[in-house]
DNA sequence: TATGAATGAGATTTCATTCAT
DNA sequence: TATGAATGAAATCTCATTCAT
């Protein structure tokens, strides 16, 4: 009895089901996966997963949902409350906790998965492309949108300049998680990468200096 | 004789084999892909497929390689000639030319491939990587380099500015590849969303504004 | 519970299928042997199979080897305890039981796939040569060395003495189980080649008593 | 012109043939050998076999019958012409002859065709049976019989002994042609071995000792 | 005659799913 | 709930045989 207590702690079958199954599809894809592996690797029986999914399919469909919400929940913890401060400052804090979520393993095994066969499951891909994608954006183009107004960054729509940053994000993400292969990486650190990201993102969004100073312009004159 | 060449193109097996993988490890992936559709897709035995590959990852194997290889050739086609023009110009035209290629049906295929099995195979990963990213990036740093000399553009590393706007490009064509999940690209062309990245991207290189002003300059000094 | 008695008696299905695949492959070889076959013998569906072995030829590997294991197994039993009688009289027993052993289906089988196919397996063309030949032998060397040392048989190796009853009974058990075809041996039965065997080795081995000693030859004088 | 003459000597196809298929399915039996690798053996294309056998099985049917056949040709050139001679040397001769055929490559794949596959074969296991089997008994049987009418051998049925010569001469020439299997053999040449057949073998031929003990033979006298 | 690409039936093997316990 | 042996459909791969040239 008491010898139960010490196991981990009975965590509910279907979670560890459903990462189990996050690792053996995140590696091998929904058609290379193996329900006898998943099984192994939830130290279950095999028949067990059908006590809790309907079929493979299921277990797959799920198992995104799942994770996809699990980053999200992660997301939002990392990207926390930004204060008052400047834009640029917000934009920056913004960027540092959604580059950790974008590194995280559970991104980059949804990231995959979702170029890979999204396009057969039509409601992962929308959950994914509107919690994902599109909340990311919404937060960013806010920002974008206050700094905008108070000047600080110059005219811009602001939702297509969060899909810039988004871009950019996402990219380097992918290239950083395959570094061996993208010498141009190798020796960049993840947050130096970031950084790049952010110092060339924000020369985008500056303010066109010299246009409002009537100085400049005369300079052209005599 | 003349009969001969009114059989629909005696098209080489191989090539209709490789066109139909195309489209089957398309689809379906690797291990969804089924070699029973790939031999009807080519109007095939099942048999014929070993005459001309050894085995199922042979024949992917290959098939990633002539359509990177393919995909390439047009690309290059497309980039075509840079006149001796402004690097902006220049830019331009080559971004036009390369954001045909990354639209290309081609081009999407190797690229949900590639994230999705490609750690599979180092060695095309390598090729890909190499090839693709790596000699796209290469045109575009040459470009950006000489537009930085030539006072066009800001002081920036050429290579890490043709990293951004090859994130750019690679993002956004996968997004408008799956337009209908994206609503923000919904009623944004392919060429508007290029012109999009064009601009931002621009932005990001434009020389320091104070440098021009010798009043902005001074005005630091008193 | 009496009930799981009334069924056919639960055979452990690893058995059952090693004697499926004894007849098979005892009647079409390795090659030509057929999984589906083995299946149906053995009441079974086909993947059943790879349930208890990894491939065919782990299944062909394994039968052989039981099946030796067995007929070895048998062939003790039949051997059995020798009584501390007569050299001739150990060896006509010994022969008696190793004659019947080697007419046995299970030997036939062994060694119809032993000259056939063994040497793609060299480990259990090993262990036959070892526990089948080797002991074979030895047992019957024993036998003749005692004889030899009490004079009861003349001054012989005894391992090229068993050798040669070995060969003897070998090779006349092939004979035997294919009897229509070797018409010396249509009218006379397994007990009678036997009797012409050992009858005709023991002639072999009969001391030269009398030969070199004249004396001996006028003993019978009176 | 002059060129092709240079070639080998255009060996008739079929020969080419039987020769490649002996190679062929003397190492892989009937069932495991491939019309392929027999074409690629014969330097011929795979579709030709076809213009000299109407399947597989004809081949092989007609591969063991030429092999059968041509090696008994080359053993009635070894087997030779029996001088004169005292019935012991006649047997050592013949015995010489006969030892070389067994241990030639010919024979030995025969044989192992015929222990694992000629079951299947009535006709050609017949065949062997009669003229292999039967034929080389009779050549000895006929010594033996003369041995015995001029008193070198004793009173034994000459078939009977035959077989006997037979079986020790065949086992012996298969456990030679696996002898790395067979400690026993290792350190033994051919040529010893059947020796140590012969020296054997002739013991059990031998004249009751005590018969010729002059009181004996004087028996016979009167 | 001779070729060898093409075929397709049939073999081995895999694995999602079921079900008696 | 949980098990895991058993299933059998479906996948990959092989190869004897055919046939247009």
């Amino acid at each position: 009895m008491a010898a139960t207590l010490s196991v981990p702690i009975a965590e509910p079958k279907r979670k560890l089901l459903l990462d189990a199954a996050f690792h053996e599809f995140g590696e091998r894809g929904l058609a290379g996966g193996r329900l006898d592996d998943i099984a192994k690797r939830a130290n279950v029986a095999k028949g067990t997963i059908y006590l809790y999914f309907p079929n493979k399919e299921a277990l797959f469909h799920e198992m995104v949902r799942t994770t996809i919400i699990a980053a999200l929940e992660q997301a939002e913890t990392i990207v926390g409350h930004l204060e008052e401060d400047s834009a640029e400052t917000q934009l920056r804090t913004l960027t540092i906790g959604w580059w950790k979520f974008l590194r995280s393993e559970q991104f980059q095994v949804v990231q995959r998965l979702v170029l890979a066969e999204l396009h057969n499951f039509p409601d992962l891909m929308q959950f994914y492309a509107d919690e994902v994608i599109a909340r990311g954006r919404r937060l960013i183009s806010t920002i974008i949108a206050r700094g905008t107004m108070r000047g600080e960054f110059r005219e811009i729509d602001a939702d297509t300049a969060a899909r810039m940053l988004s871009a950019l994000s996402m990219m380097h993400s992918f290239w950083c998680g395959r570094r061996q292969f993208f010498p141009a990486l190798a020796n960049t650190s993840d947050d130096e990468v970031r950084n790049e990201i952010l110092d060339f993102y924000l020369r985008a969004l500056r303010p066109d200096a010299p246009d409002h100073s009537p100085a400049a312009s005369s300079r052209t004159l005599p």
